[in-house]
DNA sequence: CCTATTGCAGATAAAAACTATCCACGATAA
DNA sequence: TTATCGTGGATAGTTTTTATCTGCAATAGG
């Protein structure tokens, strides 16, 4: 069992773009700075976010990318689920039936209890995740945070914020 | 996220093994064709679970696995963690470090908030396997199953499984 | 003692997934 | 018009997973 490594990234980035100011975006390759990150692979799992409502980007000079709604309203699972993807971890192949005694598919209506049993625990699982919310995140460290570290984030986050024309509100 | 196949197999194969009698064994290769894996790598599966103590191994012919201990103090961690290794699916690369800005070690005593989270939601994950003993996928197999698969699994074990000489109790 | 059966370790390799890079393209702010 | 930015596709290197085979050690039974 092992996730990606983008799902670190990702959640790095998006608890970033959580401290830029109102509708203003950053730039996909200041995030991959901000975390010494390949640009070109980065963009890869902030394009998922985007895909699945989590980010939303703006082309053109002062582009980039902002959280699609309040850090209040994204929780840990969103992101996991977005870069890897909905799929349970156990996946059962059901070999139950690939004995050497074949019987009919009648005998194999009930779920397989292995696999009842590995679900829960991944319901569990998400069920925790989802109870982190990215503004738990971002509080979480603006208020334990090493000031240092503190400070040259909020540095960085002004230096590449760039603001927008048109309105935040986003229409699907 | 993803759980190797492997997984399924242990699982299958261990609950297999609840039910043979006393201190029998049950060859690999009889394993094998109960699920139609392929005996080779199987044992690779199967030597793991040796490895970590949840199954004994006795060579020779007439030899096989059984359980090492009963199948109430077996649970589904033990084997997802005997196949899948005891690492956290969520490593942290420490990549808040990574960025342009360059801080003393000292900055970053504290756990990162990302990680501490990721690993909140495996320890709930893990707590969830840990309450399923293999007894209890036994039980309700034996409650809920197809009569025809259970007198087919039934007969397959009593054709398979070998008596042994030597006492069951394990010198360790 | 001899033989057949079984588990064990290592080498090997095919297949899949993950990571990473590059380029052509469309959008857009200045 | 130009430079900046996100998007999508192609490509390729690396790692992990899956799978097979071979030789070796252990041992039950004759």
């Amino acid at each position: 069992m092992k996730l990606g490594e983008g799902v670190e990234a990702a959640i790095h980035c998006a608890a970033t773009l959580a401290s830029v100011e109102g509708n203003s975006t950053m730039p996909g390759a200041a995030l991959a700075e901000s975390f010494g990150l390949s640009p070109s692979y980065l963009l890869k799992h902030l394009n998922m976010l985007t895909a699945e409502r989590i980010l939303e980007s703006v082309p053109g000079p002062a582009g980039g990318y902002r959280l699609a709604r309040p850090a209040e309203r994204i929780t840990l699972l969103d992101i996991v689920l977005a870069i890897e993807g909905r799929e349970p971890a156990f996946r059962c192949g059901e070999i139950r039936r690939n004995g050497p005694v074949k019987l009919d598919a009648s005998a194999y209506v009930k779920l397989c209890g292995i696999n009842a049993a590995m679900l829960k625990a991944e319901r569990a699982y998400r069920a925790a995740l989802a109870e982190t919310r990215l503004s738990d995140i971002v509080a979480d460290y603006q208020a334990e945070g090493d000031p240092r570290s503190i400070a040259a984030s909020c540095a960085f986050v002004a230096r590449h914020q760039r603001p927008q024309k048109s309105a935040s509100t986003k229409q699907v």
